[in-house]
RNA sequence: GCCGGGAUGGCGGAACGGCAGACGCAGCGGUCUUAAAAACCGCGGCUCGCAAGAGCGUGCGGGUUCGAGCCCCGCUCCCGGCACCA
């Protein structure tokens, strides 16, 4: 039975008038007070949307609209996420074209997205599967390669055999799986495109110290780049070149006994002593099958070989032998180290398996020959360093001594490794590169782009290492782009990441296609000013996003380097305690709930349910409450007057302005829905008529909260224009002030009576009126106090215990 | 193992070092109704007590403080991330 107060008639109606009106478009190019409120795109899963993602956006759309209130021109655009891995393989499965399945899935998302009450400018909506946008992916490709920040080498890559790609090194789990899939990855060989992230690692390293994000993030970030200071240090090889290895503490190389080449390390089998390379040849071959299976043998066990061979100590000339061990990987610091096992648990294990030398240099308060002493101290023999702090300043002592005698040098390394880009699958924007056999790899002109991804029915992937357009003959054929003689084009396509590292930088002009981004639209509004999303994205999404904008600011297109001034990352929507998934049968659909209850009650829910940082446990109960809560504010019309406010209420009001208003933009959203409760019951607790000021200060502080409902109780008190276009109420803070207050008084910190008096007594004062209370001075039996602890308005503490 | 975050009624959660449990859910009792729903009123941490009140209560053990959910030290468990990174 649809009525008036009904969300079903209501809802719909704001939201068609809203779009008429054009409320939620901004005129780009002369917003004089420009606020970019920027969320993640989603990406549009066959299911629709879920409710983490209404989360999400309800959370930021609260942002932006409060920004709004604020008397900003707020942008707040949103888009689609649509190439890659996910959408390829949900094709596979059900057996249909992902182009027909995501232009569906697209659609089915908008009406769900708009369903939701934001306010995005869908005048900007990006698609980075429509050719419009991916064009310039390629573009922006082609500009990184100009300035020789993507090569193209042949890697060893995590190879998915399910997913039949390549994945980057972010995309594998920490048990070896693919993220995607669960499978146990493996390793190829192929030639891959790679962006140059780690030429920025420094910079992406020390930029975060500025940046207003969520703690975690930066931290996340920081553990990703991994960035260790140390020293290089070469030990001379008799008739050979010195083994290079890398270390953080050369303070401790007095202490090293032997050394350890990882098995895959390009010199271990050629090092080893004639009579023994076959046995390290086949122990090679047996590490090597463990790593690609992600398995690896015990830190520092047994598992190693000896090579039969020695190098000599830099300094002392003593002879250390060789080892190839699994612990020790290929992948950092030169793949070869000094092992000091009386200061590294994992060169310890190994030196106890073996048998080997245990030298202890920096004193320690236990035996090294038990275990490794891994903190500082004072080296001992160490020669002429004997005596100095470990590893501070030692270290800086013994890298100059290396220096000196060009044995060595001061070194930083990263964990961080550049970006391989290649995929070789069908979901995704065409790498612009043609292959030539006489130039070589050639750019495509960026005239021609874009490169369009041609509709191909066999895109399924080959498993070959190519891309399933390898078999498209009219798109492999080509001509050189340089010389005109017939060329075969790349046939890879681009990682979805790349798609997404520079979607905030077109959506501005996401209707011009001259330009990736206009360069006056640019400078108006980048960088974001606010950034919500999803911790999960911490090191992929946001740490190539920050490369990409340090990368085009060096070309000259950005004049910033950190495209995200501030980052806030939301929590997790867990059902029945555990992450939603259609395996459990926890998963909450949205639209069932939207429909029962209306838009605005399940975004008022979402927001009540705790934190926005810390996400929160869905129970489909509770949503009751806000339900309840917009019904009786609709209630409180019948009793609205254009009354004088009493006092009290004039009080409760302005307590809820301040609250709201210093609540929403620290994302405390919960606490202040809470607060707009409390007010409003003691509107409807209120003898006599309720002024209508009240209930239009209530839709106005609701607008950000539950935009539609706000509307239509601002027009039904008589509101012209919208409640999202009204300046924010402001509290008077001399309303604020108390005529009453309690004063508890506690004997000994324990409450025993309390006052009832005007706010602003002085402290003795206070504590006269507590001694005269009857029940005080029965405790206290005539002993005065040892001490007296006044807080003004709050409390007075009687201590007579003794301390 | 390392790095984050957390643990508060039946439940979600709130609390500038100053009345622990705001706000809400679920529950119980009542009003209205032929009835039900909705709405409204009331109750609600635990123990003892008719009551006034007293004692005990924020994962565990200590500490600092007139006073600790909050600060410090040492644990336990849960969630997230990283993980043989030399």
């Amino acid at each position: 039975m649809a009525h008036d107060d009904d969300p079903a008639v209501y809802e719909a109606r704001w939201r068609a008038r809203w779009a008429r009106d054009g409320l939620d478009r901004i005129d780009l190019a002369h917003a004089r007070d420009p606020y970019y409120n920027l969320m993640m795109f989603p990406y549009p899963s066959a299911e629709g949307l879920h409710v983490g993602n209404m989360y999400a956006f309800t959370g930021a759309d609260i942002h932006g609209r409060f920004q709004r209130c604020q008397g900003h021109d707020v942008f707040e655009p949103i888009g689609f996420d649509a190439f890659g891995i996910h959408s390829e393989n949900h094709a596979i499965l059900v057996g249909r074209h992902p182009m027909e399945l995501v232009r569906r899935n697209v659609t089915r998302f908008r009406t769900q997205l708009e369903r939701l009450g934001a306010q995005f400018d869908w005048s900007k909506a990006v698609d980075t599967t429509d050719p419009r946008y991916y064009r310039w992916t390629q573009w922006l490709f082609l500009q990184l390669w100009k300035a020789d920040l993507a090569y193209r080498a042949t890697r060893r890559v995590k190879w998915c055999p399910n997913d039949l790609t390549v994945l980057a090194d972010e995309q594998v789990l920490g048990d070896g799986t693919c993220e995607r899939c669960g499978a146990t990855v493996l390793e190829r060989e192929l030639e891959q495109w790679f962006l140059r992230i780690t030429r920025f690692a420094e910079r992406l390293l020390a930029g975060l110290d500025a940046l207003d994000w969520s703690e975690s993030t930066k931290l996340a970030q920081r553990n990703w780049i991994g960035r260790s200071e140390g020293a290089h240090i070469d030990f001379p090889i008799a008739g050979e070149e010195p083994l290079r290895v890398f270390t953080t503490r050369p303070d401790t190389l007095f202490g090293a006994t032997f050394m350890v080449l990882a098995p895959d390390h390009p010199r271990t089998v050629r090092l080893a002593d004639p009579a023994q390379r076959e046995t390290v040849a086949a122990y090679v071959a047996r590490a090597e099958r463990r790593r690609v299976a992600g398995q690896h043998a015990e830190s520092g066990g047994p598992a190693g070989v000896a090579l039969g061979r020695t190098a000599r100590h830099p300094l002392t000339g003593a002879e250390l032998p060789l080892f190839a061990a699994e612990y020790v990987l290929s992948g950092y610091g030169t793949g070869a180290i000094m092992a000091v096992p009386a200061h590294d648990p994992r060169d310890h294990a190994f030196a106890t398996a073996h048998g080997l030398a245990i030298v202890e240099v920096v004193r320690a308060d236990q035996d090294v020959a038990l275990a490794a002493h891994v903190g500082g101290g004072v080296l001992v023999n160490s020669g002429e360093f004997t005596g100095l702090g470990a590893p501070d300043p030692a270290r800086e002592r013994v890298v100059a001594t290396l220096e000196a005698r060009g044995l060595g040098s001061r070194e930083v390394r990263y964990k961080l490794r550049d970006w391989g880009i290649s995929r070789q699958r069908y979901w995704g924007p065409p790498i612009p590169v043609v292959h030539c056999p006489r130039c070589g790899a050639v750019p495509v002109p960026e005239t021609e782009l874009p490169v369009v991804l041609p509709y191909v029915e066999a895109f399924r992937p080959l498993g070959t290492g190519s891309s399933p357009l390898a078999a498209v003959p009219e798109f492999v054929n080509t001509r050189c782009p340089q010389c005109g003689e017939p060329a075969r084009r790349e046939t890879d396509v681009s990682d979805t990441f790349l798609d997404s590292s520079w979607y905030f930088l077109r959506y501005p002009s996401a209707d011009r296609d001259d330009v990736a981004f206009d360069p006056q639209l640019t400078r108006r509004w980048l960088p974001v000013d606010t950034y919500i999303g999803g911790n999960e994205h911490a090191v992929l999404h946001l740490l190539y996003s920050r490369f990409i904008a340090m990368a085009l600011h060096d070309l000259g297109w950005l004049d910033f380097e950190e495209p995200f001034t501030r980052f806030r990352a939301h929590g997790m929507i867990v059902s029945q305690g555990a992450k939603m998934s259609k395996s459990r049968g926890n998963v909450v659909n949205p639209d069932e709930y939207m429909d029962r209850y209306g838009t605005d009650s399940f975004r008022l829910y979402l927001m009540f349910m705790g934190p926005f940082d810390e996400g929160g446990d869905f129970r489909d109960r509770s949503i009751n409450g806000p339900a309840r809560f917009l019904a009786q504010l609709f209630r409180l019309l019948a009793r609205v007057e254009d009354t004088e406010e009493p006092a009290a209420l004039a009080r409760a009001r302005h307590l809820c302005v301040q609250k709201v208003s210093a609540d929403t933009p620290q994302l405390k959203y919960n606490t202040a829905i809470a607060a707009l409760m409390t007010y409003a019951n003691s509107l409807r607790d209120h003898p006599g008529p309720v002024p209508a000021q009240g209930v239009r200060t209530l839709a106005q502080l609701l607008a950000p909260y539950a935009p539609h409902a706000a509307e239509e109780l601002w027009h039904r008190l008589g509101g012209t224009g919208s409640v999202h276009r009204q300046p924010w109420p402001r509290h008077d803070p001399s309303l604020l002030v108390e005529e009453v207050v309690t004063v508890i008084v506690a004997v000994d910190g324990r409450r025993r009576d309390q006052l009832r008096v005007a706010p602003g007594l002085p402290a003795d004062e206070l504590e006269r009126l507590a001694l005269s209370l009857p029940r005080i001075a029965a405790l206290l039996d005539g002993h005065p106090p040892r001490r007296v602890v006044v807080v003004p308005d709050r409390q007075v503490n009687l201590v007579l215990a003794v301390a």
